[in-house]
RNA sequence: GCCCCCGUAGCUCAAAUGGAUAGAGCGACUGCCUUCUAAGCAGUAGGUUGCAGGUUCGAGUCCUGCCGGGGGUACCA
């Protein structure tokens, strides 16, 4: 039973009370359905005769015993309709109906609680973008978690979603990555040289410039530091690129799309968008500086796009690379930013609005950061200190699996503190486990069976009546949330909510394996229980790889 | 100063357009393995949802003010 379908059967039975005349006339309302969270409140919940009742001036409870009287469904579909507390209608499923989400598991496999929801709307998200002067940091780690999780739980939902990521291979940070790579190279050969301004002082850049010293000796030490510079740049930003590939590869987020900050000055557009917003005047020369008129638009002051020294912002590029994005006919264009870039929604929502574009069509969702701690004492993550915590440490120590989960398990706008000692120590409590654990249990049941010859024939309707206990009913009233949890969780950005759901879902099933034994001499008792138990396994393997977590046979 | 996010059990966090008795995990304590995996199950203890008002039949959720933490407020990215 959708929420959709029994809404509508709600809406008939007050029109069919207002028809007969036992309840005055009223202005049509919106009619809400909810989960109750206790189980004796029902399947679904509706507080339609409260809003009523107000409007009708009528007691409550007495309008929702009259709407209740006039719900008109089939008892296999629905066996109980109450009136409960001060005016709720409380609505109980059938067991027949339960049931059915059995057929429809093994029926639609994989694809079970996918929907239509997104209509095949096209989505692109683009996350981590990290600049490649470095390894990924945990921070990233935290976004290629979301943002492979969102774009999971939107295709699900039936949206046509293309993951990018966005090569920040241009200016001030390759510079400083180019600048201190070259100084390292010219100490390590002895020589006193200055340390450059904002220049990386993490450990990487040392092993980049002794691997160069090994490979290539001094052959680069004549050459101007201005030459020296980009030549580091152009040598090792590739090398750096890769290795970032390689661990977005360890943590299972493949992007669709790899777009270039230089490419889009090579092939002009950065030019192109600088010119196009001269000539509608939404950019204007000011000091020496080129200004978008931003505050026309929303933000609250004036933005550069070019320096007095000629040299462009980050700002004038990204909105090329904007335009670029909405060019490619995306329907919605979704960035995933950390918190401290705030700031920066206002102005590039401006910036769409001077470029013809629709602002709601660009939706940023930003995430707080994440703090580490090693043992209780804060760790910087700054690139500058050398000691580093990076994302492939953190899955060389705890896995894959944990890290992805742990770092899913929050709402992104809740800050993450992250003690590598606690994640550690803890890691074989993490609730990753008890979900796994969950998952192995029954391919340890079907191993089982599969030893004992069981007849693993899929049950008649008939059958399948046998589960009928409580911890039956509970697990497959669990299996049934999961399009209703997809769609939320799509439609919220909110996949942190999947891992509530598979602690939910493994706990139903646990209990259901304490309670209920599934291989006896029971044959047909057997036959359905294997069938529900193949069905959990199907949805839990969903979950998990929704979650991007792996789903072991044994542990 | 102004803007955004957060404040829920000892700790880390959930909680659907505002709903009925605010939930998990970890930690503590008590039971349960001759039977499909005890990485499990059952139970106990732990709360004035930062504070004060307001709206509402009804507030962790919405509004106002305050307190505390974080972030932003660049011709950095």
């Amino acid at each position: 039973m959708s929420r959709e379908k029994l809404s509508k059967i709600v809406d008939e039975a007050i029109n069919k009370a207002a028809q007969e005349g036992k309840l005055p006339p009223f202005k049509p309302p919106r009619i809400s359905l909810e989960r109750p969270k206790r189980k004796e409140h029902g399947d679904w919940a509706t507080n339609i005769a409260i809003k009523l009742a107000s409007q009708l001036k009528m007691n409550p409870h007495a309008v929702a015993e009259i709407i209740a009287s006039f719900v008109d469904a089939p008892e296999d579909v629905l066996s109980s309709v109450e009136v409960a507390g001060q005016g709720f209608i409380n609505f109980h499923l059938a067991p027949e109906f339960l049931r059915e989400i059995l057929f429809e598991i093994d029926e639609r496999k994989e694809k079970f609680g996918s929907s239509g929801l997104g209509k095949g709307e096209r989505v692109q998200i683009e996350f981590v973008s990290a600049n490649p002067v470095g390894p990924l940091h945990i921070g990233h780690g935290r976004w290629a978690a979301f943002g492979d999780s969102l774009a999971r739980v939107m295709e699900h939902a039936g949206y046509n979603v293309e993951r990018e990521f966005y090569i920040n291979d241009y200016g001030t940070q390759m510079r400083n990555f180019g600048e201190s790579i070259s100084a390292r190279y010219l100490q390590l050969l002895k020589q006193k040289v200055e340390w450059p301004e904002g220049g990386y002082r993490g450990n990487y850049i040392t092993e980049i410039a002794k691997r160069i010293i090994s490979e290539h000796g001094e052959s680069f030490k004549s050459l101007s530091d201005q030459e020296r510079t980009n030549h580091f740049i152009e040598m090792e930003y590739p090398l750096m690129l890769e290795s970032i590939k390689k661990t977005l590869d360890r943590v299972g987020v493949h992007f669709n799309a790899w777009t270039s900050e230089r490419e889009l000055y090579r092939s002009g557009e950065v030019n192109e968008t600088l010119s196009f917003l001269e000539e509608k005047e939404d950019a204007y020369r000011n000091e020496g500086a080129l200004w978008l008129r931003t505050s026309r638009y929303g933000d609250e002051k004036d933005r550069v796009l070019i320096r007095s020294n000629g040299e462009p912002t980050y700002f004038a590029s990204d909105i090329a690379y904007h335009r670029n994005k909405m060019n490619r006919g995306f329907d919605r264009i979704i960035d995933i930013w950390g918190a401290d870039h705030h700031g920066y929604v206002a102005r590039m929502k401006a910036a769409m609005k001077a470029m013809g574009y629709d602002p709601e069509k660009l939706e940023v969702i930003l995430g707080q950061l994440v703090k580490l701690y090693r043992g209780g004492e804060p760790v910087t993550m700054s690139k500058r200190t050398g000691d580093l915590i990076t994302l492939d440490e953190l899955l060389d120590e705890v896995g894959t699996d944990a890290a992805r989960y742990f770092f899913l398990q929050r709402s992104n706008d809740s800050p993450l503190d992250f003690d590598i000692e606690f994640a550690k120590k803890e890691s074989p409590e993490n609730p990753v486990y008890y979900v796994q654990y969950a998952h192995a249990r029954i391919s340890s049941i079907l191993r089982h069976a599969e030893e004992k010859g069981t007849d693993t024939e899929r049950p008649s309707r008939r059958e399948v009546e046998l589960l009928n206990s409580e911890p039956e009913m509970d697990l497959m009233r669990k299996l049934a949330e999961l399009e209703e949890l997809v769609e939320f969780c799509a439609e919220k950005r909110a996949p942190h909510r999947l891992t509530t759901y598979a602690e939910e879902l493994a706990s139903s099933f646990h209990v259901f394996y304490r309670d209920c034994r599934v291989v006896t001499e029971d044959a047909p008792l057997t036959r359905a229980r294997l069938f529900l138990v193949e069905c959990t396994r199907e949805v839990l393997r969903i979950v998990l790889r929704l979650l991007g977590v792996s789903a072991p046979e044994r542990m």
